[in-house]
DNA sequence: ACAAAAGTATACCTACTTGGTACACTTTTA
DNA sequence: TAAAAGTGTACCAAGTAGGTATACTTTTGT
């Protein structure tokens, strides 16, 4: 029930780049340092941020870092799913040969966790980072 | 971000002697059989059912399990927190040693995950048997 | 009394996932 | 054209999940 160390770690990212503006550059070192990340580390997780458009890159001399789209369209959904992938609280809703009883269109239990999981989801995206700054004022 | 493979079978046990009535015994072979769970893992997560007082277990010839309480008292909540551990959505807060800048009281993000955190427990404290019975008639 | 039917306790094993690193590469700018 | 950046792929070690094995204790029927 918990997200990934490399999600927590891509949440602090995406907060850090927010606070730098969105068209400061940071250079992945900056960013690992500022945010105890192991620096290979913060490569990869860059790197996914970037393939899902949360962040762009620069390369060559002075390159780096930012904000891939403004912070109000930036959701702790999208950053949770970019390095997790997407949000089930039980493998049987989207891996059905997964599901022993075969019977998931009827089990009470998982139509259940499906709207937990539906309430769960509708929070993270509620949750952008432009409100985030406000609110931490 | 999901519960064990575990967990879930623990709720499906659950559900299973829900249904038999709050009396009836079981053996773990007739439950394991039932709800499709290797017989010896069904054994395992029954103990640690019952230690949580949400199931009864009778030693000796005839014995078996059934609940522990009626079913309006058993949640969700329970059954997962029974099998898997308090439910944290983020390590940091728990474990505040693992929170490698040390900010957990501060930090912007844990403190939305905290939120986030109190609303999927609320959710999950709100599912009771009892009612999981009434409205898949 | 005792055998059989149950549950209990502890330890173990294997496979997968997580967190992280290494290495060889490409792009950009001064 | 060298240095400073990011890219891609593969690898590795530790931890966790899922499940099994072995040896026990308790209860009941005969």
């Amino acid at each position: 029930m918990k997200i990934t160390q490399e999600a927590d770690y891509a949440l602090r990212i995406i907060l850090f780049l927010t606070k730098a503006g969105m068209n400061a550059r940071n250079d992945a070192k900056t960013v690992s340092e500022s945010e105890g990340v192991p620096s290979r580390f913060t490569l990869k997780i860059l790197r996914k941020l970037t393939k899902a458009g949360l962040t762009k890159s620069y390369r060559g001399v002075g390159g780096g870092y930012s904000l891939g789209k403004p912070p109000e369209t930036i959701t702790f959904k999208d950053v949770i799913e970019a390095i997790d992938g997407p949000i089930y609280i039980n493998r049987c809703l989207y891996d059905k040969e997964f599901c022993n009883l075969h019977r998931t269109n009827t089990c009470d239990i998982h139509r259940e966790l499906g709207k937990v999981r539906k309430t769960l989801i509708e929070e993270l995206e509620a949750l952008n980072f432009k409100d985030l700054m406000r609110d931490s004022k």
